[in-house]
DNA sequence: ATAGCTGCAAACGGTTTGCCTCACA
DNA sequence: TGTGAGGCAAACCGTTTGCAGCTAT
């Protein structure tokens, strides 16, 4: 654990949900290289997970966090729902095929009550 | 219906599951940027709907097409599976939160059973 | 004439690579 | 003193934008 591991995984801690970018941003003095290196690095001993909550980045999180995560691509905004959301699917899948469905990159997308309700704007 | 987009639908209805990249192969003489425009007006207008299936390029096929897909990050495999699989996530969705969920876009990821039972490498 | 489609080239965002340096076991 | 981590710059992939030419109203 290097400063600059620990400065990544503190800013991630704060941020709940952070892009490469993000993070780098939240540690000055870090170079965007190395925090691309340490989120990888993060995640493969288990500390972090991403998933892609858009088009763009991919998103960091704490992978004790454990929830999944809802997206309006109407308005962009991120739902974080309880990993529970995804236990029936999860079952079924496991059972019909004996596919394990990995939870921490679980996302979907769709509609949100709010932008479905004022539904003028495409 | 130019020529340019006649083509591209005939190459997404042949390749299935294709990538601007691939359809762009797929269509010899056809421009990258007018594939990339092209698939993005054949979505708009419904035909054509994408997907994420991996960490790389969107992955476009006819709206009809109406599955879902779960995809094996370990070996990259992709399994189409009836659009079903998303009902009960889908009516628990709109049920607790009023959120509609897009299928077209419904992608998840985890382990499939090949990989999970010879589970030596990584 | 007008509007929309195409091609080409350049810009762009996000990410990765190569290489050289530094710190510490 | 050798191994791994960090910084910097350049390459890279996928995508978008600007612009000019063409085609079919």
């Amino acid at each position: 654990m290097t400063p600059q591991r620990e400065s990544v995984m503190a800013a991630v801690t704060q941020l709940v949900h952070a892009t490469p970018d993000q993070v780098a941003d939240a540690v000055p003095g870090v170079d965007l290289t190395t925090v691309y290196r340490t989120l990888e690095t993060l995640e493969h001993i288990g500390l972090l997970a991403h998933t892609h909550l858009g088009h763009g980045a991919p998103s960091y999180r704490l992978a004790a966090d454990d929830h999944v995560h809802v997206v309006c691509h109407r308005c962009s905004s991120v739902i974080d729902a309880p990993a529970g959301l995804a236990d029936q699917l999860s079952r079924q899948l496991a059972e019909e095929r004996g596919f394990i469905l990995d939870r921490s990159h679980f996302t979907v997308f769709g509609t949100c009550a709010d932008c479905a309700a004022g539904s003028s704007h495409d």
